[in-house]
DNA sequence: GGTTACAAGGAAAGCCCTTTCCTCGCCTCT
DNA sequence: AGAGGCGAGGAAAGGGCTTTCCTTGTAACC
C-alpha cells in the first residue's frame, strides 16, 4: 500500500503538506502544490490508513452495536434505524452478533473497546443472571470511565443510557384484548425464561389476566427458543397438553408464525378454532395467513433513539426513554367459538 | 484509556514484557513478572488498542463485506454464512449497506481499503453500467495490487474470485415447470432492468419459454423495486393489463409475497386462479399461504464460500465457483384452470 | 578461573499519520 | 532602510503497540 510518505516523495513536498491537502485542512496551500499532490495521490491510488489516522487524531468516529443476530428481523429493524442515524452523523458502525451467548457478549464489549469505538449500543434482551450482569456492568463501567458512551435497549440493570420498549405494557394491552374477547383457555408460547424480555411480557399478560379475574397457570406457559421453530414446538406441546385451548399468545411474531404452521398442520383454523397473536409487528406479520394481530414496537425508531442518545453531548446522568407499544389489529384474533 | 506504558509502569517492567505477556508470545517470562503484569492489567482494566496493534503488526485480521442491505433476508442469509466462517478463522467482519447505490458502493470500497481489511466481499447484483463497472474494477484492482483479496457473489465482470449462483439455470428450471403445467398467459414480476440478476433470471425464463415454443413478450414483464411493495405494484399493473393471466413468476420471494397480497385483495385464489412462484427460498417462503414454490439458492453456503475463497492462500488466477439452484415444490403452483 | 552459552528482560526503532511549532522569505509600513 | 507581520511550507514530536537487537547475569564447560 502506498503511504503518505510515498505521496510526499513523489510530489516533492513534505508529509505535512500532503496530509493537509488530503484532509482539506483550513491551512492555505498553493494551487501548484495542491495539483502535484493530487496527481501523486491519483497515480499511487493512495488511501489514508484509517488506523494510523485514528491513532494520530483524538476523536473517534466508529460506534459498535451488539445484537443477538442481525438476520433476525427484530434486530434487522433496530439496526436499520441505527445505521441511518450513524451515517447521518458520519459514523461507521461495527455490528456484532452475540447469538444470545453471554460470554460472547462480554468478549464483544472488550473487542469494541479495543477498536476504540466512540459508543457501544447493546440491543436485545437481558438475562436473569446476576453474575453475568455484574461482569457486563463492570466492563461497561470501565469503558464509560474512559469517556466511552453506552446505550442499551430494553435492559433494566445496565449502566448507560437506555431506551425501553414497553414490553410489559404491550403485553398487557394484547392480553386484555384476548381476555376481553372471552377466551378462557389461553396458552402462552414463551421465549426462554432467563430472558428479561420474557419475564416483562409475561408480567404484562399476568396483569391483564388479573384484571379479568383469570390466571395464567404455569402449565399453560411453554418456554422454547425465541424463533419460528421454537414457537412451533411450544405450540405443539401446549396443544398436546390441553386440546381445548382457544387462544395462543406468542411472545414474538416469529414464534407466532411457528404456531400458525402447527395449527395448520393439525387442521385447526385461525382464528375460527384458535386465536393467535404475536409481538413486535415485524414486516412479515401482515403477509402471513391470517394476517397477525400483534403488538407494534417502533423498532426502527428504537434503534435511532438508542444511537442518538449515545451520541448526544455528554450528559452525566443516564437518561432513559420509554417507547410505546400499540396493538395492531389484523385477522388472527377472534372470540372463542363457544363464546 | 490505560495504555501499555501505564501497565508497564505499574508493574515495574518494560513495555516489551507487557506486550509479550498480553499477547502470549513464545518468549519465556518468569512467573513472578507475569503475575505482576496480569494484576496490573486487571487493575487498570487494560485493553490493547486494536489500531495501534494493527499498525505495529503486519497481518490484517478484518474482512469487509458490502451488501445491499443486511436486513433483507437474502443478504441476511449470505451474511450469516460469511460470519460463521469469519469467526471460525478469527476474523472480524465489517458490514456495509450500499442500499443499491453505486456511488455508495464505490465509497465503501475505499473505506474498507482505508480500514486495511484483508479481504473485501461484494455480495449482490451487479449493474448494467459500464462506467460504474469500470471505476469499481479500477478500485478493486488497485486494492488487489497491494495484496488485498476480493471475492464477489454473482457478478460477472468484476476482478477477484467469484461465486456464481445459478440464476439463469434456476429461472430456466422454474420456467419449465410453469410452461410444462400448461400456462400460456404468464406474467413476470421483475426487478429493475439494470440489475444483472434481473437479466440473468429473465434469460433463464426465456430459454424455458423457447423450449416450449412460447415467448415472453415485453408487455408481460413488469419492472419494479426488488421488494415486497415493488412486487405488489408490478402484479397490480400486470393484472390490469391482462386479467387472463394464469401465472405470475416473481424474480424473488419478497416480490412473490407482494404478488400474493394483491391477489388476495382482488379475491383471486392461489394457485387455483393464479399460480405464483418466487425465487431464493428465503425462510419465510414456507410460511406464507399458500407456501411458495420457489427456486432455492443455498445462500448461507454462498456466503461461506465467498469468504473462504477470499481467505484461502493467495492464488493468482481468479477462481469462480458455481452453485446450484433447485426448485422447491410447495403449494403455489398448479396447472391453469382451463387445462 | 576463564571462556562460552544461554536465558530473561529492556531499549529503541518502526508502523502511518496529524498537528504544533518553526523557519524562511516577502511585503508593508514608517 | 529597518522593523514588524504574515503567509506558505517543513521538521519533528507524538499516538500505542510489536519486535528486533542488545545487555546483563548466571550456569556450564574445559
Amino acid at each position: 500500500m502506498a503511504t503518505l510518505a510515498d505521496v510526499a516523495r513523489r510530489a516533492g513536498v513534505s508529509a505535512a503538506t500532503v496530509s493537509r491537502i488530503v484532509n482539506g485542512s483550513p491551512k492555505i496551500v498553493s494551487e501548484e502544490l495542491r495539483e502535484r499532490v493530487l496527481r501523486a495521490v491519483q497515480e499511487l491510488q493512495y488511501v489514508p490508513n484509517a488506523h494510523a489516522q485514528l491513532l494520530a487524531r483524538s476523536h473517534r468516529t466508529t460506534v459498535g452495536v451488539i445484537v443477538h443476530d442481525v438476520s433476525d428481523p427484530y434486530f434487522a429493524e433496530i439496526t436499520r434505524g441505527l445505521q441511518r442515524v450513524a451515517s447521518e452523523q458520519g459514523r461507521l458502525v461495527i455490528i456484532c452478533n452475540s447469538y444470545r451467548d453471554p460470554d460472547r457478549e462480554l468478549e464483544y464489549v472488550e473487542l469494541l473497546r479495543a477498536q476504540q469505538v466512540e459508543a457501544i449500543i447493546l440491543a436485545g434482551s437481558g438475562y436473569h443472571d446476576p453474575g453475568f450482569t455484574k461482569s457486563l456492568n463492570a466492563k461497561l463501567s470501565a469503558y464509560m470511565a474512559t469517556g466511552g458512551r453506552v446505550s442499551v435497549v430494553g435492559r433494566h440493570k445496565l449502566a448507560g443510557d437506555a431506551v425501553m420498549p414497553a414490553n410489559e405494557e404491550g403485553a398487557y394491552l394484547i392480553g386484555r384484548e384476548i381476555f376481553a374477547a372471552g377466551h378462557r383457555h389461553v396458552g402462552v408460547v414463551a421465549a426462554p425464561k432467563q430472558l428479561t424480555t420474557t419475564t416483562d411480557r409475561l408480567a404484562g399478560l399476568r396483569r391483564a389476566a388479573r384484571e379479568y379475574r383469570r390466571t395464567l397457570p404455569a402449565r399453560r406457559i411453554e418456554y422454547a427458543e425465541f424463533d419460528r421453530d421454537g414457537g412451533a414446538a411450544a405450540t405443539a406441546a401446549l396443544l398436546d397438553a390441553d386440546p381445548r385451548l382457544t387462544a395462543i399468545i406468542a411472545l414474538n411474531d416469529s414464534m407466532a408464525i411457528g404456531a400458525l404452521s402447527v395449527l395448520r398442520e393439525r387442521g385447526l383454523s385461525v382464528p375460527e378454532d384458535v386465536t393467535v397473536v404475536g409481538f413486535d409487528d415485524m414486516p412479515i406479520a401482515r403477509d402471513v395467513t391470517p394476517a397477525l394481530t400483534t403488538v407494534r414496537l417502533p423498532l426502527v425508531e428504537i434503534g435511532a433513539r438508542a444511537i442518538a442518545l449515545a451520541l448526544e453531548s455528554q450528559q452525566p446522568n443516564p437518561r432513559v426513554e420509554e417507547v410505546e407499544a400499540t396493538v395492531i389489529h389484523r385477522e388472527s384474533l377472534a372470540p372463542p367459538r363457544t363464546g
